[in-house]
DNA sequence: ATAATTAGTACACAATCAGTATTAATTGAT
DNA sequence: ATCAATTAATACTGATTGTGTACTAATTAT
């Protein structure tokens, strides 16, 4: 159920609209009678406030279609819809070596979306120019241009301290101290929110994907290096200083390979994609990528798949940990390695294997529903403001 | 601001009443016009709301008491008071060895407080029988009697079902499906809120003590286990299953002890107080107790130190991949062992050694202000039913 | 056609909060 | 001592809101 208002008649009508609205955002359609039933309001409410969500237009009836019913007879419901509201929504996911922009209508449908590589790490400044050109073509292909934006999301490869706007860590010298957010904000002319990126992967998954409707889940994205993404009773849980989640920097091996922390032994040096290319390259003559990789594993190459399970197992004795404290529902994995079984199953074995049998019992391991648009949908949903921010 | 309510007029009004009773509940003595300023309700409102609550005797007012004025003149205000209700409530603090009760007034002042030595571990049905007993005593000596409690917390040493009000983990032979609030109920004729030991010491200390104020804090319980209550953007966080914060099952040795979870080399093997004594005591001649030990560090023991800094270095390990993961405001250490200036300064040294800096810059790691009181307190925030409730 | 059933609305009503006097109680200046 | 100034509390009025009841609307089954 919704929470959260002020103290007077107005707040309380605004609440009671907003139920209304998350009805509607859920259950795609609904009749008044329905709404009444669902949020608990009376009939004579809900009629006055949807009177109302029309004239604003914030909804649509939808009369005469199918109009299903349940016991047969009656008169049909108008069914009620969210109206489509002006404008769009912009979605900017910058990993560490890509640049992914989606321009989406404000009900989160993908109306243009522009993909590039892109060294991210060293070059932010060039990052942020490429994410704006990016993104008026993306603009331009959904017919629109910035004025027609209503919200710009984004995330980026690094820590954010949120009150700020600024990349704490200071594990990337190019973005070290920067805004990333004012500085896309200079280049569009609009706001922009800003989220690291496994935060930007939870919140898609949570809003739109494999997460939707557990209250506490860990998002793992597993790629160039390793982040989580932690919601909590329901909510993105970011901590005092917002870095939460970070978990690629769990030693794993004391007398590991150094890593680019400062650290040694992190979860990082082991389970990076580009390491797990490097392991499985000598039995290779072509060059590999990730996505062959992961080819190879569906194909049954044992190799890959024994270097995916590997990391998934080395993976899943963090996660156990973080399961015995926190026991969440779900475990999502993401990440461009997130959507390889071998992978999910290694994980899987090893939270069985680490984590107390209640823990483990209660935790269901999947991969993302979202793939590789886990991030930008999350960016998405940052712009659209969705209730699951902090 | 307080959150969370339905969506009626009668919501509404429950609502600011709640509000009103909160600011009174944490500003002690304040004026209707006070309360206005401070809640954001109209001066009108807080009026009709505060008549009610007089009638109830919710509230009393402190007429013509010094009455302290800021601007000079005026007239001066009717300041008012949480009115102490009627009743008291019972907290019960069921260690692994020990069984504490408290009876307090409503404003949580302790009345009366027994405690017994108990082997609670391997006799569930008598540790629910002598807490019974010593709860009668307690009222007894506070001059009430069942009739007079409005409510009855408990603390046991397992986690609990919070659903079910079921022992779950099978750690404990004799407490294993248990329905321990059912139980006590039974004997006292009242209602009782339970939560594991961990969980009612973070309660404890969030609401009386050092974690008061802070969102994200993480409790940890050293005794005969370790065990932890986390607070998580301001609330308990219990899990899925109820059975988060349950670090003392980590693994800290491959090839440790086997632990009573059946695990080898977990943190509770290593770290437990009677593993403590028994390190420390070749090196003593009298027997050891965990005061003796606590006492010998207070007095520049090295050996002792030693053991108990070491100790505050293995669970700091722990806890340094959980501040990564969570990256609360500060660890609050309790349990017997917790007051040891020793044990903090290991766990804090060890947290700045492996969380990264700025994780453990954002920390405060310090012992709870409760001490040995902090379960019972926590037991009493239960029967209270204090807001920080899942 | 008619009854039954479900959806949606109109209207009277009560609960609630806010704004504006009005009254109350005190200080300080004349 | 008296009176203005100041702050506190309340009474009263008015506006907003949610609810319940009665009513109309639209469809199916008989």
């Amino acid at each position: 159920m919704r929470t959260r208002h002020g103290s007077s008649l107005e707040d309380l009508r605004r609440f009671n609209r907003g139920t209304i609205l998350d009805a509607l955002a859920t259950s795609g359609a609904l009749s008044r009678a329905d709404l009444a039933r669902v949020t608990g309001v009376s009939r004579a409410t809900v009629s006055s406030l949807v009177h109302d969500m029309l004239t604003d237009g914030l909804v649509v009836e939808e009369r005469g279609k199918g109009t299903p019913h349940k016991g047969g007879s009656g008169r049909p419901p108008i069914l009620l819809r969210l109206a489509t509201p002006p404008g769009v929504v912009v979605g900017v996911d910058l990993g560490h070596r890509h640049i992914r922009v989606a321009v989406a209508e404000r009900t989160s449908v993908i109306r243009a979306e522009r993909t590039i590589a892109f060294d991210v790490d060293h070059d932010a400044a060039g990052a942020l120019d490429a994410a704006a050109r990016l993104t008026e073509q993306a603009l331009a292909e959904a017919g629109q241009d910035l004025g027609g934006v209503a919200g710009v999301g984004m995330g980026v490869p690094g820590p954010v301290d949120w009150r700020s706007g600024r990349i704490t860590s200071a594990v990337l010298p190019s973005w070290r101290g920067l805004s990333p957010g004012a500085e896309l904000e200079r280049r569009l002319g609009h706001p922009v929110s800003v989220d690291n990126d496994a935060y930007a992967g939870a919140l898609g998954e949570l809003s739109y994907g494999a997460a939707r409707g557990f209250d506490d889940v860990i998002y793992v994205k597993a790629a160039g290096g390793v982040g989580a993404g932690l919601v909590l009773g329901g909510r993105l849980h970011r901590g005092t200083s917002g870095i939460a989640g970070e978990v690629g920097h769990v030693q794993v091996h004391a007398d590991g390979p150094v890593c680019r922390c400062g650290s040694r032994g992190c979860l990082e040096t082991q389970v990076s994609a580009p390491k797990l290319i490097q392991l499985l390259q000598p039995a290779h003559e072509e060059e590999l990528t990730v996505a062959r990789m992961l080819e190879l594993g569906r194909q049954g190459d044992a190799g890959a798949n024994r270097v995916l399970d590997d990391a998934g197992r080395t993976i899943g004795r963090v996660l156990a940990d973080l399961c015995n404290s926190l026991n969440p529902a779900a475990v999502v994995v993401g990440g461009d390695i997130g959507p390889s079984p071998a992978l999910v199953s290694g994980i899987r074995d090893s939270v069985d294997r680490y984590a107390q049998p209640d823990a483990a019992a209660a935790l269901r391991v999947t991969a993302g529903e979202l793939g590789d648009r886990a991030e930008v949908m999350g960016a998405l949903a940052l712009a659209l403001n969705v209730s699951a921010a902090a």
